[in-house]
Formats: C-alpha cells, structure tokens, sequence
DNA sequence: TTATACTCTATAAACTCTGTGGAATAACCG
DNA sequence: CGGTTATTCCACAGAGTTTATAGAGTATAA
C-alpha cells in the first residue's frame, strides 16, 4: 500500500499539474485544493523539492512549481521519492538494490525470481502513466504511450 | 515492500513444500530450516492456518501441513494472507476494496485508475506463481502456466 | 524595515512490526 | 485414570514508523 504521505503527494501535484510552469502557487493554496493538512504537506513538498519533481520560490509571492511538464513526471518517480522503491523487496529493486539478509543464495532464490517479476510488471505501468492524465480528465484524452519500453527502473 | 513477515511464510512453505502433505512438521523444525525466529514464526504460521493455508495437528506429534498442493497455493494468496492486499490503495484492491478517504469522485479519480492497472500487473505475476517453484530449483523445472486469466483479484 | 512565504528541527500521538511469555490441548506412560 | 511431557494457541509488550503539529530560522518583495 502506498503511504497517506504518497497519497497526498500526488493529489498536490495534480494542482500544480494545472497552473502554468514558473509561476509560483503558495502552500497554503496547494494544501486547500488538494485537501491535506498544511504543515504536514510542507514536509512532502520539500522531499519533492529534493528530488527534483518541484521547484521553490522563498520570501513574498513564492510557493511551489513543477520541475517540468506534468507529462514528463511520471507515477513511479513520484512513489519513489516519497515511499522508496517499487520493488517488493530490497533485492527485487532495481533503482535502490540491497541484498536481503535472509537470501543464502541470490541466484537461485525462489523468493526473488517471483519479485522481479512483479516489480517489472508493476514499473511497466507506473513508468508509462504520468501525472498529465489527471488534466486529461476533462479534456478529451491526450492519447498516451503504452508499455513500450521493458521496464527500465524500480 | 513486503514485510519480514511475509518473507518469513514463504521461506516457511517452501520448507513444508518439500514435505508430504499430511504429516506434520513441528514448528520447532521449521524455524531452523527455514531460520526464522521460533516464536515469531508460530505467529506466521497460525496466521495462514486461518486462513486455509496450512493445517495444524495439536498436542504431542503435532506440527503444520499444507493445506493442499504446493503448485496450488500462489504466492498473492501468501503476500494477502500476511500483509494484506496487493494493491497500493483500498480503492483499487479487489479482494479487500473499501472507499478511500482522500477520493473525491471514485469514478473520475486519475490515482486510482493508475493503481489499478498497477494491481493488475502486479496480480496477473503473483496469482500465477506458485509455492512449488523453490522445488523445481533442483528437479528440472516443471513447466509453469503463464499469465493466462486476465487476473482475477488482488 | 516589515510582512509574507518557504525551510528546518523538534516533538507527540497513533499505529504497525517484530518478538515473547504463558495458557490450552493432546499424546504417552505408569 | 491421572500425571507428565510435547506441542500448538493466544494475548500482550517493546521498538520503530507514520502522520501529523508547532515554532524558530531564513529569504524576498514592497
């Protein structure tokens, strides 16, 4: 399950996902629209910041901007920055791999044969949907690319 | 990710996998060859009994026994069992749905679309593999049914 | 210089994960 | 039949994580 946090991220970006690009949208905005508490979503935009999916502008008239074009940021990166890897295991995981202390032998363990399998199919979907698709909702569908790449992250 | 739990119940069946079904294996036994920690994995265990899992034998010559065919249990059935649904939000599971929180209008939520294309990838893996893989490590592999059902639940 | 906003650190309540001690149950033995 | 031993079953507790909240610090525009 993704965290509230995860959750919360993401509503946040839809709103800016449907302001222009440069132009900053304070906090306080972003957290009424996409209905999350205040101070908690400062923290969330601030990981986000960190990550490179938002831009900041401090002092008067500052607040928050995508770091890009809202069909250029993708599900899977927003999870990651915000929950960690995809993967269901640490061994699974491609973008933050780490060897599982139970795991005797990786090579032929059951466990993460299955896991990789499940994490290529999971970051198939989550790579190729991008946080455009909430504008699309009222608009006529901007037609998006599937799956065509074999997964490249997770 | 998973739990250590889960990861856990796995390494647990793959030991009784290699057993025959019906006669009991103490606890005692499955926690070293598996190396789980005794008194967790009684914990483990009697969780996947209720859950029609395994079976338990009580009093002296007791122990646990799957509860049908290792080729029969898939490994969504343990991960749900132990750490409840595969999907990344209760919107978008279909084996244990409940209406989220956040979501303004279910039917037009972009998050959810995306989470259950993301469920269905990950069920369509995890509903086709089952416990009796760590078996065909040594034997030469029996062959495995690929993907066929559009993915049932999750 | 002041008002406005982001940034950072600390704190706390609620919840989940991991693990443990003791009660209940069944077989064995005299 | 009744006590002893072997085993599963159940309830709880400590540690860590998640979900916030509060407030001092810092940058910027007017």
């Amino acid at each position: 399950m993704l965290s509230q946090k995860a959750r919360y991220a993401l509503h946040a970006l839809f709103v800016l996902a449907g302001r222009t690009i440069g132009e900053p949208v304070m906090i306080a905005e972003i957290a009424l629209k996409a209905r999350v508490p205040r101070k908690f979503l400062e923290q969330i935009l601030l990981d986000m910041k960190r990550r490179g999916i938002l831009t900041s502008v401090r002092g008067k008239h500052g607040g928050y901007t995508l770091g890009r074009p809202a069909d250029q940021i993708s599900f899977a990166e927003v999870i990651r920055a915000i929950d960690g890897p995809l993967a269901l295991a640490p061994c699974a995981s491609v973008t933050a791999y780490r060897r599982c202390g139970d795991c005797v032998d990786e090579e032929t363990c059951a466990i993460r044969k299955v896991l990789l399998a499940a994490r290529d199919a999971t970051a198939s979907v989550l790579e190729t949907r991008m946080i455009s698709e909430a504008l699309s909702e009222r608009a006529p569908a901007a037609k998006r690319p599937r799956a065509r790449a074999p997964a490249i992250a997770g």
